[in-house]
RNA sequence: CGGGGCGUAGCUCAGCCUGGUAGAGCGCUUGCUUUGGGAGCAUGAUGUCGUUGGUUCGAAUCCAGUCGCCCCGACCA
């Protein structure tokens, strides 16, 4: 992409509104604007990483053995009456009424949906366990919005639904997805720590909220130290074997959210004990037959009796890690993207555009890269050397190639890495080869 | 929902107290000079001062209402 056609609004000063470093840089690097309180467009470089960050959810899913459906956004109101939630969510759930005044809504979340959707579609035993998901727009009225997309009302998440036969095939499902929570926070770089969380309206008695340590977490968080460097399930877990050492392991050390934190509990684990904000980016409920049964969730078992169906529900706020990275990532002259995120993985920076032999030097280095797969961002702008090395750098792209008329009269380029800011000057071949490798 | 703050140019803000023709910096236009970390000089354009009403000869400024946004708290799959 040619920064030049780009739509790309970035700010120089930072927009008053704007409270925590996530927000403000997402408003300078032209990622994001405010429709209304809580409410955001995404522009064409933020959704790009949305569309990344999405894209590790959706992997790690489906790897897990979960199957992507999607549900829409508005829901008949019929489906809340039936599980009692119309009432008990009170004004947060955003009421619609179409032109027949039938009553919608707009999703806050989705276990009715999908409830009454698998138990129209699944009669035997022999059908389980079975756990769906979908990534999709909810909305929740939040009384007080805030920090950006951390606590939007209208936010992306992707919700899980398991759905087991008896308490064992819950668990081996609730294992599942925390296993592909710990993977997929660690492949977006960063440590999120499952703590033992209250259970809410969603009920139930087990559940867990994955949490990033950062200064502007919106919770308090206590935990032993050495959950920050212990080992993420590798690449080749199984998910058909018994994952339940891992599970052991990630919840033998203390780990909780302030809900859960009794004093006598942390204070056994002394100095090891770390007291931090968090930012609370999944969480993982078994709620057991609390929907199945109200609202006949049934199959037939070996017996030819109808079981009332064990569930479970996992929830990941995409939107909110898209924030939850920076906060995590980003130093004073921008956001430093993981490679896995990164909206663009090269910025080639033309230090004199309008000069035949940069210009030249750019345009083949800019096919070479494009024709290899490699996604650049080429700023051919015809600005200053150094507005083009400040945007660059604000929008945190994790290369930098810099081609200046110096270089090339000596026959080499710079490379930057943009996490550690090291320089290097290599031929140009050496540094395609470096940034296709 | 309680408490506080703020709405003036695309952005950051001054002006308001003490009413009298709308301002600065950055950005944008045009030109010249510059050109390896947010250039210099010159030039031009840009506003229902959030909105409605009131007071007044006269309101960005004073008063009342209203809408929006932000922060603290409560709340929070």
């Amino acid at each position: 992409m040619r920064l030049s056609k780009y739509f790309l609004p970035t700010l120089k000063e930072n927009p008053a509104e704007a409270q925590i470093p996530s927000h403000t840089l997402m408003l300078r690097a032209g990622m994001i604007r405010q429709s209304a309180s809580g409410i955001y467009s995404w522009l064409p470089l933020g959704l790009r990483v949305l569309r990344k960050i999405e894209q590790i959810v959706r992997e790690e899913q489906d790897k897990a053995g979960a199957q992507e459906l999607l549900m829409p956004t508005i829901q008949p109101a019929d489906l809340w009456i039936e599980s009692g939630r119309h009432d008990a969510y009170g004004p947060e759930l955003l009421r619609i009424k179409d032109r027949h005044s039938r009553d919608l809504l707009y999703g806050p979340t989705n276990e009715e949906m999908i409830t009454d959707i698998f138990r129209n579609g699944v009669k035997s035993y022999k059908e389980l366990p079975s756990i769906l998901y979908h990534i999709q727009w909810k909305f929740r009225d939040e009384v007080r919005p805030r920090f950006g997309v951390m606590r939007g009302r209208e936010f992306l998440m992707k919700d899980s639904y398991s759905f087991d036969l008896d308490y064992e095939g819950a668990k081996r499902s609730y294992n599942k997805m925390f296993v592909a929570y710990l993977r997929t926070f660690a492949r977006m770089g960063l440590k999120a720590i499952p703590m033992r969380a209250e259970t809410g309206p969603i009920g139930g008695d087990l559940s867990h909220e994955f949490i990033v340590l950062a200064e502007t977490g919106e919770s308090q968080v206590y935990c032993h130290k050495d959950y920050l460097t212990m080992e993420i399930p590798s690449d080749d877990v199984s998910y058909e074997d018994d994952l339940e050492p891992i599970f052991e392991k990630w919840t033998s050390l203390y780990a909780a959210t302030e809900d859960k934190y009794v004093k006598e509990e942390a204070d056994v684990v002394g100095n090891d004990l770390i007291s931090a904000r968090g930012i609370e980016v999944g969480q993982t409920f078994y709620f057991g037959k609390k929907y199945s049964e109200p609202m006949n969730v049934n199959v037939t078992d070996k017996e030819g009796k109808k079981v009332a169906l064990e569930m479970g529900s996992y929830g990941i706020g995409v939107s909110r890690l898209f924030g939850a990275i920076i906060e995590a990532s980003h130093d004073d002259s921008g956001i430093i993207w993981p490679d896995s995120v990164a909206p663009f993985k090269v910025g080639l920076i033309n230090l004199k555009s309008g000069s035949d032999d940069t210009d030249k030097a750019c345009d083949d280095i800019y096919a070479a890269l494009i024709n290899a797969g490699v996604e650049v961002l080429y700023d051919d702008r015809k600005e200053r050397a150094g507005v083009k090395f400040n945007n660059m750098d604000l929008i945190g792209l994790p290369w930098q190639l810099v081609i200046g008329p110096r270089g090339l009269a000596n026959g080499v380029v710079e490379i930057k890495r943009r996490a550690t800011g090291e320089k290097t000057e290599m031929s140009i071949e050496a540094a395609i080869a470096k940034l296709t490798a």
